[in-house]
DNA sequence: TTATATATTTGCAATGATTTCAAAAATGAA
DNA sequence: TTCATTTTTGAAATCATTGCAAATATATAA
């Protein structure tokens, strides 16, 4: 779990400058584990903010997407998603309850794609759907 | 490449009504390499068929998903796609001139995930992005 | 310090892909 | 044929996201 001053270094080496409102947005998307939207993140942080424009905290995930700081996902295709977990991880949607879940990947995504060579790759994510363990045992 | 005929059973098998539109439209997916939109196929299919909605299109299409004819891909957030063909395989998107390629697997995408005994999967899909091999090569 | 330029934030309006809905058309059963 | 059910249609509504221009905050120069 990174301190604020170290978040705060990590904006500055990725060439962004550290507002309050960028340190607060990056700090809270980052120890997530609920991979928050853009409106979550609002709502969570409009009062520690004192004043919050939905605009901002939109520009500001696109701003760290971007510079690789976190990652945007579209495993659920009514809305975005926000992940700050920087380990190689993939996800899982449960089709019942809607639920993202991360599951740990025994090997790197790539080692199985053929053909890459000629690419630049920047990002990967490996979406799963169907029903989670609780909503299987369900009727 | 599968006859009018075969894919008309395809239909039935799968419980669904091949009306002139669906079959049209199953037809029109199966056979794209290009990963089409709602709008692409609507376009494509307007003059054949006469009269045809778009809302029969995302109904349709919908339908199809469900049915696990064919799959939707939201590589791209701000539009969705459709994809008829059923080997396994991943998808990589420029970010540049967000071409969607198909590139092929080794082994399954699920071989690599973790602990997923206790889940049902229907799904799964794994999304590459960055420079295609063209754009790479350009300034 | 003050003045000036630049970067950031804000809130409202616009966008556009997708969905809703109720009427019209087509199809199947009797 | 008639009636019930399914499918299609098109226009209006939805809603997450973006555009934009004004307001604010920050950095730099003098």
């Amino acid at each position: 779990m990174a301190t604020r001053a170290e978040l705060r270094e990590e904006l500055i080496k990725a060439g962004i400058r550290p507002s309050v409102q960028r340190l607060a947005i990056f700090e809270y998307v980052r120890q997530s584990c609920e991979h928050p939207t853009a409106e979550v993140v609002y709502e969570a942080l409009c009062d520690e903010l004192g004043s919050l424009s939905l605009t901002t905290v939109y520009n500001t995930l696109k701003l760290f997407v971007d510079a690789g700081l976190i990652s945007m996902l579209t495993i659920d295709d009514t809305f975005r998603c926000f992940d700050g977990n920087r380990c190689c991880h993939a996800h899982f949607r449960c089709d019942r309850c809607g639920r993202i879940v991360d599951l740990q990947m025994k090997k790197d995504f790539l080692s199985l794609v053929e053909g890459l060579e000629t690419y630049c790759i920047n990002d990967a994510q490996l979406y799963l759907k169907g029903l989670c363990p609780v909503c299987k045992n369900k009727k």
